[in-house]
DNA sequence: GATATGACCGCTG
DNA sequence: CCAGCGGCCATAT
């Protein structure tokens, strides 16, 4: 059910070290569901009632802050995201491929 | 109960 | 090479 696959999401974004960004693909991917992209984006928008959820941390695959319009104020992501020494710029992560943390890579597969 | 939308990604034309 | 569309999961109306 819904709850499975949003807690597993959270379980991974909680995972996501900080200073570091991953994909709503990646985490789909590590789920076993590549195609399920916009379901961990809306497990994202359900991440409000999740505390230790970084969602800030979670941005699309070319690094772009789809999801702070989301967020409470307009720039919270940004300030976040640069706070963990994540640079961002026009709602853009750089250096995204040194940053870009790949659950399936990083992480072992589903437990 | 069914239809439409959404913080997306990949493929096809 | 660039543009357009479909597909998946869940929630909202």
């Amino acid at each position: 059910m819904a709850g499975d696959f949003f807690e597993k999401v959270y379980e991974v974004v909680k995972q996501i070290p900080a200073g570091r960004v991953t994909s709503y693909g990646a985490i789909a991917a590590y789920l076993g569901a590549p195609r399920s992209c916009r379901a961990v984006g809306y497990a994202m928008n359900a991440s409000h009632s999740q505390t230790d959820v970084p969602a800030h941390r979670v941005v699309n695959r070319k690094g772009l802050l789809t999801g702070k319009h989301h967020f409470q104020g307009s720039n919270l992501m940004v300030q976040l995201l640069e706070s963990e020494g994540v640079k961002v710029k026009e709602d853009q992560v750089q250096d995204l491929e040194s940053i870009f943390w790949d659950p399936t890579d990083e992480l072992d597969p589903l437990e």
